[in-house]
Order: C-alpha cells, then structure tokens, then sequence
DNA sequence: ATCCGAAATGTAAGCGTTGACATTTCCATT
DNA sequence: AATGGAAATGTCAACGCTTACATTTCGGAT
C-alpha cells in the first residue's frame, strides 16, 4: 500500500490538511513546520496521488492531444514543442492517435473528457462541422495545430501560411528558372491543407504569369508511396507534359518522388528539381539534401499550449480565437537546379 | 458542470451503484433497467469520470511508458505497438520522455506512480543499479524493451538478439566479398545495446578469421550527427585503414555515415557498402535504399504490453522474467556491393 | 495582564466511482 | 397461500486529496 497524505500527517504530526498546505500552499505553513512536514515525506517516500488530486480540484493537471497518427513523421516534433511547453505549465499530456479516422477522432474528445484533461491540442487533416455538436458541447478549451478551420465553433488555429508558404516555394523555383512546375498535392477532397497548398501553387503560377495546367498536379495522402506512384503518373505523362521541377506538398511525398525518378535513372537535381514541405529531420540526412519549406512544429506546438494555458486559467473556453500563423522559412539545400 | 453517475441515476430512477453496474457488470441488472439506464446516459451524454473511477478502484486503466526521447526515429514505431495492444486490452498510456537523462528517468517512476499506471514500459539505453532502489519498492510490474538488463532487480527485457544480428549482419558482409569492415559502434560507457553490437561485430570478424582491428571502429551516440562524425573519423585515419564496408549501430548513423561519404565525392554503395541497424521507415526511402536488420519495433511494444498484462493480472511484480528475444531479419537492400 | 488580529493548524465535507453488504422483489415449489 | 432462494437493487463507506470554515496559537499594542 502506498504511503497516503495521512500516513505523513501522522507521521509529522499535523493534519492532512497542513500536508497538502506545505504540497500546494507552502507559504501558509509555519516555516519549522515545512521543514518538519517535508522531511517526513522525504523520508516516507511520499508521492502524492494525482489521481485523488485531480478527483478533488475536479480537473487533473493535464492536457490531452489528439494527432491523426503516431508514425507521421511530424509527430515527433509537434509532440516534443508540446510536451516541454506544458511541463514548463505543470501540465501532463495525454496523447490520443485518432489513426486517420473522423470517428476514433470524435472518440478522443470523450475519451479525454473521462481523463478531465483541462484542454484539448487537436490535429488533423480536417475538422468539419460534424465536430460541432461535440465541440460546443465542450467546456473545455480547444486549440487546433496545422489545421484550418472549418468548422463553426470558432477555434484558434496554429500553423503556418501554407499558401504563402507555397507561392514562395514556387517564387524560389522560378528565380532558379524553372517555368514548368509539377505539383504533388494533398488529397483535395478531406483535407484543407492540401487545397492551401494547392492554391499556394497555383497563386505563385499566375503571379509569374505561367499558365496554371491541370496536367501537372498529380494528388497523394502525404506518405512516401503516395508521393512515388504520384510522381509516376508524372512521369506517364510524358511526352505530354514537361516538368523541369516538382513541388510536394510534404517531404516525404518529395522522398517517394526523389525514389521514383531515381528508379527511372533520372537524378535529383541534375535532371529533375524536387522541393518538399515541412522539414522533417529527415530532410538534411538524404542525399541530395531536400530543398523545402520548413514548419516550426515545435513552436506550434507550444504556442498552442500556452493559448491553452491561458484559456484554462481565463476559464474561457475560446480566448483570443482565430488563424495564428507561424513563420515559415524555406530552407535552401540541393535539390534545386538553378537553369540559365 | 459534467453529468456524473448520479445524475443518471436520479433521471433513469434508479440509485448509482445501478448505474455502475450497467457500466461494469451489465449482466447482474434487469434487462428492463439495463435499456433504460443506457438510454438516459445515451440522452444525457454521460461519459464515466476515469479519474474517479481510479481512485475508486485503486489503479488506473493505464500503463506508463518511459522512452528517451521522443524525436529518436524509432519511437513512432515502438509506440504504435504498444498503443495498439494496449487497446486491445482496455489500457491507456501515458507516455513519458525522460530525455536521455538518468534523473529524469528516475523521476519518471514516481511521476508514473503518481498516476496509478498498473504497469510501466521502460526504454532506455541502459538499466543500471542505482534504478534498484526505485525498482524494487515499485509494487507494479515493470518491463524492459530495447535494452538489457543490467540491474540486480528481475525485470523482463524484450529485445532483439543484438549479438546475433550484428554477427549476422557481418556475415552478410563477409558473403559478399567484404573483409575490410568497419563499425561505428555506439558509445560504449553508457550504453549496453552498443556493447551488445560491437561484440556481435568482433565475433563476426573472428568467426571469419579476420582480425579485430580497434582503429577501425569509432563510437557515436546513435544521431546522424555522430554517424557523420565518426564516419568522417575513420576516414580521416586512411590510408593507414582501408575499408570497404562499414556498419553501422543504427540506420540514423547509417545515414550519417552516408552523407559524409556524399561529401567526401565517394558513392555508397560502389566506393563503400554501408549498413544500418533498426531499419526505420527512412530506411527504405532513402538512395540507395539501405541494407539493415530489421528489428519489429511494433512487436517489441506488444510483447511487452502482453507480458505486463498478464502480471498485472497474476498480481505478481514479476511473471516469467528473462530476456524476450523477438526475431531480427536482414533487410538486403541497396546499400551493399557485392566484391569479387 | 488583557485584548486583538493575524498566522497557523485542524475539522469535515465533498470530488465521482465502486463494492461489500443489506434489503427488496420475484418466481418456482410446495 | 406460504416459503425459500435467487435475482435485482439499494445503502453507505471508502479511495486520497483539497478547501471552506472553525479553532487555536502567537505576538504585539494597550
């Protein structure tokens, strides 16, 4: 049995009351007392319950995330910005992979709610307004990360511009000279990011007076096999179309096309330019270091914590809502070909 | 102001210790009140308080997982198995990044404890004795994956036969054609998986009649960065070594390894075979796709969850305690030349 | 010495569940 | 119709902690 905020008491002898004083308020209890208390609980090996803590302030210390999957490659990231932010908050994350699917992700919301999280990171490709019910029936804080929103309940989102972000990826392919951009694109239909991304594309087209082609956008879920069968189908095309450089709308998309056009002995950057989106980890350990724009998922993460923070302790279930974006930056390696 | 179990109760007419019995012995109440109980929680959107229900029960549905770092490429994986089979058995976990550092790890039991977790998954690069301690007051069942053993306290480690797959891996080496190969090994002191690997490779060399030459090894802490390094180390020593091969401790080192290879102007794998160690996801993404042994991360992870389950039922500290070796396979991919 | 307010500590109820035990209901026997 | 026992439900304390409120203690001002 473990030893119990009483167990101390006894021990130290004081009242639980004046144990949980020197836990939570130490500056009410007599500084000999403290001493007392403190080196019972050292001696005891005292761990106070959170379980119990967080049964009786009726909110635990914690927050919970809902990312659509583990194993996407900017999870790590995300998670660690979030993570060291709420420690910094005496906060605990619970984490909820909703694996890609709307229902399990309805599921995380109640799910967490049982837990008492006192806010919820949301992350996904999309929130719709079926969320809406849920959401607003919700009296805890919601913040959502690389996502828009498009659902009614007004929700602050944190994430970067993406069509800013992608006009300029196509801005910096056509100072190298490049004039015939292919695109890989997320999945239009469940997905904003993806049609952000896209009209970035077709934005930075039009404003460097190259005419938009549908031909050139081929679509993908962000995975590796989606971004090489994309680039394949590229490639089919051919003599159709031609294509000095490609724009992905995630890295590991620009990975898979990377590995399709090797597997046609066709070199990057030599005889096609590839740019990615995100900058994953992985992007400066391939070979051609991957030229793309880079996400602060870190930050992100931690702006959305600290939106929370403040929304818990302002007890507003929607502090200051609306898009906050982060600073993009694209990042210049080798695989981009500068053509004369 | 959340529907509780009384709220339901008073509504469906009934008293709460009913409605905890629809929730949890549904087959001891009347199949009349079962309906009716459902559809008042149905109506009054109720979700059980977890927090509440674990206080009451005296442990929490969840097992704590301690990982050291939650950005190490192989995290994603190693979790998603233990999330899934965790699942499968009405467990949650609650994750916890000791970051690299021994107190925090430490911490992470007490911090775990606090929680309730009814077991805890521990990874780490090294278990050493001062976890003793901790360890044995700790009245919930522990188990180790990814690492080895080294405290006097029985814990169950489920891993890869390290040894023997880089004996294997060596093999393989020497199978096509290779005598002159190099390791970049991971940093010994503080480390038993890279004492495990680095005996595997000696073993390997001696198996073969090729003698052990310790110039040829350097050491890294497992980051691409300290892959690159070690690399450029070895290198740096030629001509007075020369290699053909070189093998890696982990595929991010791999990688590492690669990359300073690219930089050097020589090609992996015409100049220099290259292998890996854990085939991550990258591992095939990368040019040339990487040979490597294929630990099951996910496996691991499930193995591990089953084992915890079962002596979280037995109600003993420790079930079947021993090392867990889960099959390894080498993953032949592109990164090796075969020598005449 | 006396009194007062502030400081320190104690008391007890309550957070939402569960589970042992007690009570009631119901039905099959007789 | 009476009875026994199983089935269904209810009562209440307990889980470990916090917190509003009550009580005691203390030090200074009178």
């Amino acid at each position: 049995m473990r030893v119990t905020i009483r167990d101390v008491a006894n021990a130290a002898g004081v009242s639980a009351a004046t144990v949980s004083r020197v836990l939570n308020r130490p500056d009410l209890v007599d500084s000999e007392t403290l001493d007392r208390v403190r080196s019972v609980m050292e001696m005891m090996e005292y761990h106070p319950n959170a379980i119990a803590r967080g049964l009786s302030v009726r909110r635990s210390e914690t927050i919970g995330l809902i990312v659509p999957g583990i194993t996407d490659l900017f999870f790590n990231e995300l998670y660690k910005g979030i993570d060291q932010e709420s420690q910094r908050h005496g906060l605990k994350v619970l984490l909820y992979d909703s694996e890609h699917s709307r229902e399990r992700a309805l599921e995380g919301f109640s799910f967490l709610g049982g837990y008492q999280v006192a806010g919820i990171i949301f992350t996904s490709k999309l929130v719709t307004e079926d969320y809406d019910p849920i959401l607003q029936r919700l009296d805890i804080p919601v913040a959502l990360t690389l996502t828009q929103r498009t659902s009614k309940t007004p929700l602050p989102a944190f994430r970067v511009d993406d069509v800013r972000a992608t006009f300029e990826l196509v801005a910096y392919l056509v100072s190298r000279g490049h004039r015939q951009i292919g695109m890989i694109a997320g999945k239009q239909s469940d997905d904003s990011t993806g049609q952000l991304r896209l009209r970035g594309y077709e934005q930075g087209l039009q404003h460097f007076g190259i005419p938009f082609d549908p031909r050139l956008v081929e679509y993908g879920q962000y995975r590796f096999d989606d971004g090489y069968a994309a680039m394949q189908r590229l490639l089919d095309k051919q003599p159709d179309i031609t294509l000095t450089a490609v724009c992905a709308a995630a890295d590991e998309m620009a990975l898979g096309a990377i590995r399709c056009l090797n597997d046609h002995g066709l070199r990057v950057p030599e005889d096609m330019s590839v740019v990615g989106f995100d900058d994953l980890p992985i992007a400066r350990m391939v070979t051609p270091r991957l030229t793309t724009v880079a996400q602060p998922f870190a930050d992100i993460g931690a702006e959305a914590v600290r939106w929370l923070v403040e929304a818990i302790a302002d007890n507003t279930t929607s502090a200051e809502v609306g898009d906050y974006f982060l600073p993009h930056r694209i990042v210049e390696r080798e695989s981009v070909r500068t053509i004369m």
